[in-house]
DNA sequence: AAGATATACTTAGCTAGCTAAATAAAATCC
DNA sequence: GGATTTTATTTAGCTAGCTAAGTATATCTT
């Protein structure tokens, strides 16, 4: 395998890892907490906006927000349009959302502490070359 | 999150979901080729070099050479130590590589095609500052 | 207004990563 | 040489991505 690969690959694998280690004391899973971040950013959310948002696809969704409705993170309700499903987060998350969000925080800072802020913007003009 | 983390996210999946879409008509995965490919290069191995080599954890790798062996792509056979595993490529799998090889040679050359060769060897790098 | 098409979400089933704990063989230590 | 520890692999069970196909509601077309 081209060896540019295979570490973006490697990288991919070891961020996730680390995540979901700094995730743990929250009872949370990486993928999770990406659902909980962008419905707080947009204060509610469908499904299709969060699928589209995160740009996966719409079953893996379904999916994660089920689980996170039952762990009790957030709420789902039905709007006008009786097809979608709004989702905005619980009490219980809007209580827990700052500390989580500040110990992601410090975690995505020190991973990417070995990069200067060029080195950051660099790496990323040039993962977005890659298609 | 971090636009960063997440572009590189972003760039795993699509790389994988590509990669898988070249591998169709060998009705083959990601990482299934990802351990046939590193069994090539060592003519034979045990499931414990394949995960090492890989840097994934053991169980994966039981499950993806089950499936190979499975599906007729290797053979596993067992050496002096009882405990361990030695795999190889079948027949089949030898005949097919070279076609494979080459089919997944160039999906990578085109993956890549929009850097030029000193920003393949600086993103290379700059993803080996993150950890 | 009825039929066709599009959209939102779900279900089923696959690969693929992980952790924790189990099993069996080998190696090490009195 | 017998008990202990280490090593190789497996099993069970979780998250997380995907595709393909199904269901229900909205929208569009005529």
């Amino acid at each position: 395998m081209n060896p540019l690969i295979h570490e973006l690959f490697q990288r991919s694998r070891f961020l996730t890892q680390e995540a979901n280690h700094t995730l743990k004391k929250f009872n949370l899973f990486t993928s999770q907490w990406s659902v909980l971040y962008c419905i707080q950013r947009h204060k509610e959310m469908t499904l299709t906006q969060i699928w589209k948002y995160l740009n996966v696809e719409a079953p893996t969704i379904t999916r994660t927000v089920n689980r996170l409705a039952e762990l009790g993170w957030i709420e789902i309700c039905s709007g006008k349009d009786k097809r979608e499903k709004i989702v905005k987060l619980s009490e219980h998350a809007l209580q827990q959302y700052p500390a989580i969000k500040t110990a992601m925080m410090e975690f995505e800072d020190q991973m990417v502490a070995g990069l200067s802020k060029e080195e950051e913007v660099q790496l990323f003009e040039l993962l977005k070359k890659i298609r």
